[in-house]
RNA sequence: GUUUCUCCCAGUC
């Protein structure tokens, strides 16, 4: 079944889900069982698709299997059941497990710190760290995406200083849940700040930093970076041309943006 | 050769 794996796993790496549930569906009439390899792409398609009910139907067949003890499974599982908003679902299964790592206790956070439930969510940030779980960037991340999701931007931003202060290590999205927090306050000196640590880092070319940039300067109204930044971009995709033209607009700069449109039309990108 | 957690980056008056 190898072969069929990587197909599924490519199509999620690409964001094709509804082709990897439609692969993973005609695997079975082709009669090839799926493995332990198949299942967490399989789940994590569904929780991408908030497809709770092909979901639990994959989770019946995996109990129905009788497959074996896996914790990439498990955790696969709990983060469908997360995805899909099925909180008490994917708790269930998570305070069963007989073995969690640092991603089982990642997911289950993520359920309770994009909801705003800020008590559970911590509450099993420390019990993590009881049980001897190591706290990685994603732990803070998915805290510091929380508090953005929810609104509090300064939140966000008190807490990527202490990832500094903790030496945490800073990956890409740490920098955009930072910027695009700085973009809703207009706090222009610590996105500016943030530019400098993406340039360190060697992350001020990765596509969505890039575009969280742009964002950042134009909604602190400084479009000449901006579109420094934009016609110095590697690449400029969908999202880099409206993050730039709606920089315009807001700043009620209606010629600038309608000349945008018109290259963006003829360098062959799609409006949406 | 294949697997799970944060990657939201625009817009949503």
């Amino acid at each position: 079944g190898v072969p069929w794996n990587v197909l599924i796993s490519g199509y999620v790496r690409h964001g094709c889900f509804c082709n990897a549930l439609s692969t993973f569906k005609q695997m079975a009439v082709a009669g090839v069982e799926p493995d332990h390899y198949t299942y967490p792409s399989v789940l994590k398609a569904c929780g991408e698709e908030s497809n709770l009910d092909f979901g639990k139907e994959v989770h019946r067949r995996i109990f129905a299997k009788g497959l074996g003890w896996s914790l990439f499974v498990h955790n696969a599982l709990v983060s469908m059941y997360v995805k899909c908003g099925a909180i008490t679902e994917a708790r269930e299964l998570f305070e069963r497990m007989p073995e969690r790592d640092v991603v089982s206790w990642n997911a289950m956070i993520l359920g309770y710190a994009s909801r705003g439930l800020w008590e559970e969510a911590f509450y099993l940030f420390e019990r993590m760290q009881m049980n001897g779980s190591e706290v990685n960037y994603v732990t803070w991340n998915t805290i510091a995406g929380g508090n953005l999701q929810m609104g509090n931007y300064a939140g966000a931003l008190e807490l990527i200083s202490q990832m500094k202060v903790a030496s945490a290590s800073l990956d890409s999205a740490t920098l955009t849940i930072g910027l695009a927090a700085c973009s809703r306050i207009g706090f222009i000196k610590l996105g500016k700040e943030i530019h400098g640590t993406a340039i360190r880092c060697l992350y001020d070319q990765d596509e969505r930093v890039r575009n969280a940039l742009i964002t950042m300067y134009a909604r602190c109204k400084d479009l000449r970076l901006a579109y420094f930044l934009f016609q110095t971009a590697e690449t400029q995709n969908l999202v880099t041309w409206n993050c730039m033209i709606s920089g315009y607009t807001r700043l009620d700069q209606y010629g600038n943006a309608s000349f945008l449109f018109k290259r963006m039309i003829f360098s062959g990108i799609e409006p949406n």
